[in-house]
DNA sequence: CCATGCGTTCGCCTATACGGAACAGACTGT
DNA sequence: ACAGTCTGTTCCGTATAGGCGAACGCATGG
């Protein structure tokens, strides 16, 4: 709708982990806008602190961002039932959880947990991005959306292949997509990442919506031994914390459908 | 400069811990702008991520904030750094460390490290933002700043008084601050949350410039017994992040600012 | 059953942001 | 020392995009 905002998200896309600072002209090129209009975009971005003017003129993201984080982080309900039920599975296994949502076509993690096991799962943190088509979170995610949704995300983030066992097609994720559904839960098994594997099941709440997924990060060789365990718990677990926020069961649920 | 740009830091000003869902009509009087406005910006804001729109239709902060404070947080040189020294500071006192930036005229956290006693200070986090006129990082950040944006800020944000020790007006704070200036450290005896006492000191860049704040927070009966200590290892502290940081030292800089 | 609140849509009109060109300063390699 | 080429910044005319008010559909409730 308004271009001028369409822009700021723009911007503050090209700021990443991996090029965190930007000049007036690079955004110019990068956006394909002349020169000035760039100008013009960042100081009234600094102005609003997203951003913050380096000493050489050029321009990173701003502290105002961590404020709205926060905000954002303190009052989301379902977040801190989620929280109860990550620690009871760390207490119980030692191996990290992590808790994401989809937004946008982005999969973000919302809360971790680390795990206490001398080898753990430790290349993550709160705000963290991850691919939708290979992780378990991302897929179980995806597999709670209309599958117009999914094919437009993947058209616009596309399906990169980070190990031999990423799903790379739309064919496959389509078929994966559809078991998960009617199993109710997902593997990432050394999909992102060699020798990380991953069960995540959804957390739904009061109206039955899949609101988040929450998820077991486990190192290849333990997964193998207690898969079945890991499981159980994860499934467990988020059938608890979907049950404090209101929502009924598969069956209950099913049936109020029925009714209406 | 840009007016809608503007407005987008305005809506997202409105998202509270205390508030934190909005909706149209509600912003659109909240901003003294039409119904039509408020929706078309508020649209906009969903799609870019910023907000994420209620079944009810009313608005909450999205997730892609959380995304972008991921990106801040994993690219500040100096934080690092910093967090290094505050946890030599957490094992040698058991108590809590925090580090702030000043922008836009807010105080914000960006690190924190929680102390290991039973009795600590927790009453913060990541992201939290705070009163720049009490609090003992907030008066360290202004301290450093030209007295003109003090004004320009205390204006903004006002001096609202949380304890009896709080300081109200601009004539106390610019003695205040001039002291503050002159010792290169400050204090907050429950000036902001009674029985929490802080002490903080200036964190510097290699061009001298003050980028961050670093402080100890301590219950006010133990403060009162090692305050001297305290003080001490929070100047060596800061001291030596700026050290790594390539500042000079006080004479060292004052002395190239004379040649230039 | 009307009154009042909500979020949303439509289209006119003007204020506004776009974008080209010109400017000032900092490097760089002759 | 000096042209050449990068920066970031300023200016200003024009056309387009966004502000605005009115009308809409839908709840809710007296």
């Amino acid at each position: 709708m308004l271009g001028t905002v369409q822009k700021v998200g723009e911007v503050l896309e090209l700021f990443t982990r991996e090029h965190p600072e930007w000049g007036v002209s690079e955004v110019a090129k990068a956006l394909g806008i002349p020169k000035s209009s760039a100008h013009a975009l960042l100081a009234t971005l600094v102005q609003i602190g997203f951003l913050k003017r380096t000493r050489e003129g050029r321009y990173r993201l701003g502290w105002r961002i961590l404020a709205l984080s926060q905000v954002l982080l303190s009052t989301s309900s379902w977040r801190m039932e989620a929280r109860r039920a990550m620690e009871e599975l760390v207490a119980r296994f030692g191996e990290t959880t992590h808790l994401a949502v989809l937004e946008c076509g982005r999969v973000v993690y919302v809360e971790k947990l680390e795990g206490t096991r001398a080898v753990r799962v430790v290349n993550t943190g709160v705000g963290v991005e991850l691919p939708a088509h290979c992780s378990a979170v991302g897929k179980v995610l995806l597999a709670f959306r209309p599958w117009e949704e999914v094919e437009r995300i993947m058209a616009e983030r596309g399906m990169p292949a980070f190990t031999p066992n990423t799903i790379t097609t739309l064919d496959e994720l389509r078929t994966e997509l559809q078991a998960v559904r009617e199993r109710g839960y997902a593997y990432d098994i050394e999909e992102v990442v060699p020798e990380l594997c991953c069960v995540a099941a959804p957390i739904r709440d009061h109206t039955g919506e899949v609101v988040a997924a929450l998820s077991l990060s486990v190192p290849f060789y333990r997964f193998q031994q207690l898969k079945e365990e890991y499981r159980r718990s994860v499934l467990e677990a988020t059938r608890q914390v979907s049950e404090r926020l209101g929502y009924m069961g598969e069956e209950a649920w099913t049936r109020s459908r029925w009714r209406s």
